[in-house]
DNA sequence: AATCAGATTGTTGTATGATGACTTTTGAGC
DNA sequence: GCTCAAAAGTCATCATACAACAATCTGATT
């Protein structure tokens, strides 16, 4: 009995479909068919992606099912108004303030800790290889003095993922892009935060949060999270301060804390 | 009277697919197919219901959407394991939309958990007071037989305020404009979940979450919530479960041809 | 000129048949 | 008994046609 059920890269071909929802999907999220507008119709769409209408039907149905698009017979397809727009406004005026960023990154921790919680029951296989595999690519990267961001980002979206629930991914990315690169891509002071033992730690935590969402313990999960996520909210309030008070310096008064 | 029969505000006729989809999900929930066995194929399926292959299909994206089946070219279809098997059935079991707003409330689940948390640790005296008001304030409607809603609303409102991060009460803001009326507004059977046992069931929860804030302790506080709206997610599910089998039994009669 | 009923057109929903791709089963040959 | 090729079963995709519904345009009536 050749079980290949244990192979861990299931690369099955992907469906025309997902091609066509993961194209339009990208679309969506990058704003050029705002909430409320018509989309293609089937046919339009048929002619640009060159695939038939059964498939453009089924992705739209997909579509549909995330609640992403909303069809209207007789009318069109419409964009509904989604989370992700509604924190485009807000997510549009939090720029630079370093305190809002804290504030967002303490949100994303609620996001998180919840997201870790649900992976742990809620998971199936492949997304439970996902996140291994986003573990381990990490510590590839780290054996090889690569920058790790990536990996990083991708195993916090591969546990929201794991939720089965489409919007912690969505929160993840929204908040994650618009204010806080996850623990290590910080815009600024590269160096400072890519020592080896800073990310060796960050994969003892990664290690831990990994272990719980296999045993499928939610509560074990959720600590995890919240440990690993109080810890990364710590470093980067030190990293904050030490930059004020570089800044502080550089300008006259060194401020105490 | 005109045709079409419902005297609730059902907005628009089923799409033929959704009877569908709402049938064999019913099919699973009762375990009729057990977990990793097929389905019946898209063939016996349209002999079955009697539309064709297109609604079998569309139907068949829907709950593999859902994460409920998983169709193998080649093969079959065939029940997804794991999800069956805990409350995953209760995860997702409903219509697309219902879903999304299930969805919706469990982010807000996230939300509205750890700034319980934050609350106890965090909210100053006229914060707690501001909750303490909107809990009396919830007692006294209660006692008048008035609808209590916007004090429920207003006792998590003050809550997320008193983490003193803007942002929560933000995403609670619209989180909840956008899908969930808190835990009795809803939008139909307005009778059902008005009942004062209800909403003395609420009170009571409210009351652990108080206790706990004021006493400043962020993990009870965070406890008292989780289970205060994962009661409420259930009484969600419910009533909605409620609502889809009124639904299915009106159609069931139309497939028997 | 304004209004409203009806025709027209565009779009999604459903039905049908055919073909390709992939999996499983079958059976012949060794 | 084993191997492997052929066959059957099933999903994936394509193509076409018609039905149901919505928006728009047209034209007659007021």
């Amino acid at each position: 009995m050749s079980d290949t059920a244990t192979d861990l890269r299931v690369e099955r071909k992907p469906k025309l479909s997902e091609t066509v929802v993961a194209a339009i999907r990208r679309q969506l999220q990058a704003g050029e068919i705002p909430p409320g507008h018509k989309l293609p119709t089937e046919g339009q769409l048929t002619e640009t992606f060159g695939v038939s209408r059964t498939v453009i039907r089924e992705a739209l149905v997909k579509l549909a099912a995330d609640g992403l698009v909303e069809p209207r017979q007789g009318a069109g397809v419409f964009v509904t108004e989604h989370v992700s727009t509604m924190f485009g406004t807000l997510a549009a005026d939090m720029g630079a303030k370093d305190s809002v960023a804290l504030n967002v990154l303490e949100v994303r921790l609620a996001i998180e800790i919840e997201s870790a919680g649900l992976a742990a029951i809620r998971r199936n296989a492949a997304q439970e290889a996902a996140i291994q595999e986003a573990f381990f690519e990490f510590e590839r990267l780290l054996l090889d003095s690569q920058p790790t961001g990536p990996a990083d980002l991708a195993f916090h979206r591969a546990i929201a993922s794991a939720t089965n629930n489409p919007f912690y991914v969505e929160m993840l990315d929204v908040l994650g892009r618009r204010a806080i690169p996850c623990d290590v891509t910080s815009p600024w002071s590269t160096e400072l935060v890519q020592s080896d033992d800073y990310q060796r730690g960050l994969q003892r935590e990664h290690l831990v949060i990994l272990n719980a969402i296999s045993a499928g313990d939610p509560e074990a999960a959720r600590e995890a999270m919240r440990a690993h996520l109080g810890a990364s909210q710590r470093r980067y309030r030190e990293r904050l301060q030490a930059r004020q008070a570089y800044y502080a310096s550089s300008s006259t008064v060194a401020a105490g804390e």
